[in-house]
DNA sequence: GTCTATATTGGGATAGAC
DNA sequence: GTCTATCCCAATATAGAC
């Protein structure tokens, strides 16, 4: 902040993260295709050519920008689990999915975090699924061997499609904090904060897993 | 089709609709910014005259083809939600959500609306949520009504977050019929159907509104 | 490692003949 | 209403000076 920008020396990193950072806030806004390099290296205060110095392409920028991004969240996630899974044997579903779902909208330091992964949920197929597969498979299959254990009824088919409408509900949380005023009823709540309604989720969540099996019914 | 390509007269109305679907089918594949009004009208053999002639510009495009792939959705839905009023004064909960959730995965004339659902939901919120807005309102204040008078017990916050959350799972199956393998299971069913499973959302999604209610417990 | 300048491509939009 | 041709601009990417 102190130095000029014309500092030759040793602010490469300060650089990359300068257009990393920019490069979540963009793409978050207005998805991969709208967003052109030169504005990320406007934002960023950097030459454009230096975005392909140190990235190569646009499409490696978007592989590093999500898995810089994407990366403390899922730390964060298996230290919960982790913690979890050394206090007893089987957590609660309510804590696993806890675990899972927070710490994508305590994202504070990346703020804009959860619109960046909403966004890469709905680029093209071929974009987005091998991006998504190769940032969240470890992370995944965690999460997901914890479920089926607190679930042991479910057949694996069952919780697979119950874990992606979860996934659903949480992208759009996270792409849209506020509920879309489709019902004409106006703002749902007075003071409108900055962070979704994350129990709600949870909440949502928690049920629609647990539906129909002994524990469902317990609940 | 037997005519051939160039027939000046009177197929101005086919030319339309050609335009139509092929800017459902693309839009919905590559998002907005990333199809161009040249691939669409090569995809529906027309000129790309022709696109701007009939409607204006890129944009005006997105919410013809929005505004015209949703209108017999739309119409399913009430179709559906007047008969079950008629035939009950308060339907129940699964009936209403199957009202409204079903019709989007049933449009078999017109296969790709889910998908451009999907990503019209992905885009800026400067593009997207106008055009959500303009398109969904109507319907959203009826079924709103009616899920506020199945779940009485619900403050008309939860339920706007419930309702949210509904929307996102089924926005994201919309987006992807099957669950991505980021559990690294291999895929969950055998015989991969090209339609996903609407009972299993409708299920996750009662589950989720009723939750903590007196009909929650009952469940 | 950082910049200027540019090559190259593809986009939306329009003018004007037919 | 439909076509060809084109304007104008913005995009990614790279070459080469410093």
């Amino acid at each position: 902040m102190a130095q000029s920008a014309r500092t030759p020396r040793a602010d490469s990193l300060a650089t990359q993260e300068r257009i990393l950072q920019s490069s979540e806030k963009l793409f978050g806004r207005d998805g991969y295709s709208a967003t052109s390099l030169r504005a990320i290296a406007q934002d960023a205060g950097v030459n454009l050519a230096a975005a392909h110095y140190h990235f190569g392409s646009k499409r490696r920028l978007l592989q590093s920008t999500l898995r810089r991004s994407v990366e403390p969240i899922n730390r964060e996630r298996l230290d919960r689990l982790n913690g979890l899974e050394a206090r007893a044997q089987c957590p609660t579903l309510e804590s696993v999915v806890r675990a899972f779902v927070e710490p994508v909208f305590e994202s504070l330091p990346t703020a804009a975090f959860p619109s960046l992964l909403a966004r890469v949920f709905a680029e093209p197929t071929s974009l987005s699924v091998p991006l998504l597969q190769e940032t969240f498979r470890p992370v995944g299959s965690r999460f997901g061997a914890a479920l089926a254990r607190a679930l042991p009824e479910l057949p694996q088919a069952a919780l697979a499609m119950r874990i992606h409408c979860m996934i659903g509900a949480m992208v759009h949380l996270a792409r849209f904090a506020e509920p879309i005023d489709l019902l004409g009823t106006g703002p749902s709540r007075k003071h409108a904060s900055a962070t979704p309604d994350v129990e709600a989720l949870i909440d949502f969540a928690v049920a629609g897993l647990c539906q129909g099996t002994a524990m469902g019914a317990a609940h």
